[in-house]
DNA sequence: GCCGGAATGTTATGTTATAACAGCATCATG
DNA sequence: CATGATGCTGTTATAACATAACATTCCGGC
C-alpha cells in the first residue's frame, strides 16, 4: 500500500533491464556516442540489480566474463555512462547504481535502503524547488547536487515490524 | 549583499576558531565526554579552516606536531568528534569539516563552492520539510541525510564576473 | 598499589581511484 | 589504398582513503 520509490519487489528484471538496455542504445546513438561492447557490458552489470554496485565489484563481473581489465577500464567505463546519464554514483557509499529512466532530465535524488540495498530515485518537483530555493538565498550558484536519504524503505519496515512481534 | 551561509571572508577566523573550540569542550564537559588533547588538536586542525580537510591532511598536520601517527588514530579521533556533532564529514569529498555550531541540533546540509572550497552549512526550515516530505511520501523511515550542493558562492561569482570583464 | 575501561599506538592490509603512456581500431580524406 | 586524426582500450604503477587486529598506556576508582 505505499506509494514507494522503489521497484515492486518481484518486478520482472529481466524486462526492466532489457528496456533501460534498449533507451540507453537508443539515445546513444541519437547523440552520436559510442555505447562499445565493453560500456554495454558494464551498463549491464550495473543494471543488473537496483543496488548500487562498487567499481570493483563490476571488475570482478568483468573478470568473471573472462577478460580481466584493469581497474582505469572501468573508472573509464563509468565515467562515460555517467556523462551519458546512464549511471548515477552514490557519493554516501562510493558506488554506481544504474538509472532506469535515462531519457528523462532529472536531478540525481536518491533514497537508500539500509536493509535490503536497493536505491530508489526520487522525482519531487516540491523537494527540487526547496533546494533551488535554499541555494538562491545564499545567493550560490548550484551546478551539482547530492541528495542521498538513506533509512529503511516501505518494503523493509514492514517486515521488521512482522519480524518483531505485533503487526 | 548576499544573505550568504558562508562566513564573511576577512571575518576573526582567531575568535571564530576560539569560541567554537570552548563550545565544544563545554559541551563535551557536559556529556561527560572526554576531549582529550589529541582530539582537540584534531578539532584544531579541522577548524583552522572553513574547508573540507581529508583525513590524511589531519595525519599531515599532526605529524608537523612532531607526532607520527598512524591513520586509525586520526580517524578514531574523527570518528569521536563527528559523533559528539563538532565534526561532519562531506561524503561527496571524502572529507571532514568542522561544525561552528556545534551546540544547536541539525541536519547536515551543505553549500560546496568550487572555487574557494568553502564549506557552509544550511540550516533550512523549508528544505528539511521537503526531505521528509519525500521521505513519508515513499513510505521511507529516513535515518540519515547526505545533501551537498555544490557550485559557486556569492562572493565567487561576484569575483568570476568581475574577471570576466563588464561589472 | 591494583584493577578495569577507555584512549592511543602499531602493524598490516583492504578498498577506492587516477596518472601516464602504449597499442589498436575506426573512419574521413587525399 | 595510404595516411593521419581521433577516440577507445590495455597496462603498469601508484595515489588516496579507510579499517582490522592486537599491543600498550593512561587514568580514575577502589
Amino acid at each position: 500500500m505505499s506509494t514507494s520509490a522503489f521497484p515492486l519487489s518481484p518486478h520482472n528484471h529481466q524486462a526492466c533491464m532489457r528496456e533501460t538496455l534498449a533507451e540507453a542504445e537508443a539515445l546513444a546513438a541519437t547523440r552520436g556516442e559510442r555505447l562499445t561492447p565493453l560500456r554495454r557490458r558494464v551498463l549491464e552489470i550495473v543494471l543488473e540489480s537496483h543496488r548500487p554496485v562498487g567499481a570493483y565489484d563490476v571488475l570482478g563481473a568483468l573478470a568473471r566474463d573472462g577478460a580481466r581489465p584493469a581497474p582505469p577500464t572501468v573508472y573509464r567505463a563509468l565515467d562515460f555512462l555517467r556523462a551519458q546519464g546512464f549511471v548515477h554514483r552514490i557519493d554516501s557509499r562510493n558506488a554506481f547504481v544504474a538509472c532506469f529512466a535515462p531519457a528523462k532530465a532529472h536531478r540525481c535524488h536518491f533514497l537508500l535502503c539500509r536493509r535490503c540495498g536497493r536505491a530508489a530515485e526520487i522525482l519531487d518537483a516540491a523537494l527540487d524547488q526547496a533546494l533551488a530555493e535554499t541555494a538562491r538565498q545564499a545567493g550560490f550558484a548550484a551546478e551539482r547536487e547530492t541528495v542521498e536519504i538513506a533509512g529503511l524503505c516501505a518494503d523493509c519496515r514492514e517486515d521488521a515490524s512482522a519480524g518483531v512481534g505485533a503487526a
